[in-house]
DNA sequence: ATTGTATATTGCAATATTACGATATATTAA
DNA sequence: TTAATATATCGTAATATTGCAATATACAAT
């Protein structure tokens, strides 16, 4: 007991947890939110940025990697990260379903 | 160490990375997904639909509910769950800023 | 009052996450 | 080659999450 039951419930279920897990840290939204700000896409200043070691930055980047919500490629000597656009539009139609089936949902109680 | 820098971040990235964080279980999405397919607002019958404890249900459901996602009431014997509006609400906004922002960008790497 | 039904809480074990120092790896510059 | 810079990984400690049996609480019906 104790590990996530992930095999009892649906891929989709278990594909969407992981995308919002992974933006479940508040050191990850910051980096989403710096790559969105960012002109063009950012490299290592993200450590100057927030409030933690290059280590745990790291870590957090990798996270965000393995749910493919970002993604880095090399540029010289640093690392270039933006979104991954497959993912986004992915989590564009998946809300997108999500507020639709709401508006017409009549709130019966509550 | 261990313990999240939640204090070193700002109040919106809090707050949203509670609000994913909460979505960010199975268990979580297949109750949200079964709140928004139920025709009226359900009752204790997720513990029937889900692969899991009624114990370990009711704590998703506390989960939900101290995250703000969902609210419930109680109808007799048992208790009603719905999505609260005003949540769900702030919750389409910031998605949708999401998306606007990233419609405008270049992808100049990667 | 007692019994039955629905939900919540407690206590605990298993596992996962968070954070960082130290170290490894990779590229650039000299 | 050597030194400097950028990023990743390892090892470890602290903390959080997950899941459930057992138990508690609350309401309904008898």
């Amino acid at each position: 007991m104790g590990a996530s039951k992930s095999a009892a419930f649906t891929l989709e279920q278990n594909e969407l947890s992981i995308l919002f897990k992974a933006l479940g840290h508040p050191a990850r939204i910051a980096i989403i939110q710096y790559i969105l700000s960012a002109k063009s896409c950012i490299c290592g200043d993200l450590v100057d940025v927030l409030p933690l070691s290059q280590a745990t930055v790291s870590q957090h980047l990798k996270e965000l990697k393995t749910a493919n919500i970002i993604q880095g490629s090399i540029e010289g000597n640093s690392i270039c990260y933006c979104l991954n656009p497959t993912t986004l539009e992915k989590f564009k139609a998946i809300i997108g379903d999500f507020i639709e089936v709401n508006n017409c949902g009549k709130n019966e109680c509550c």
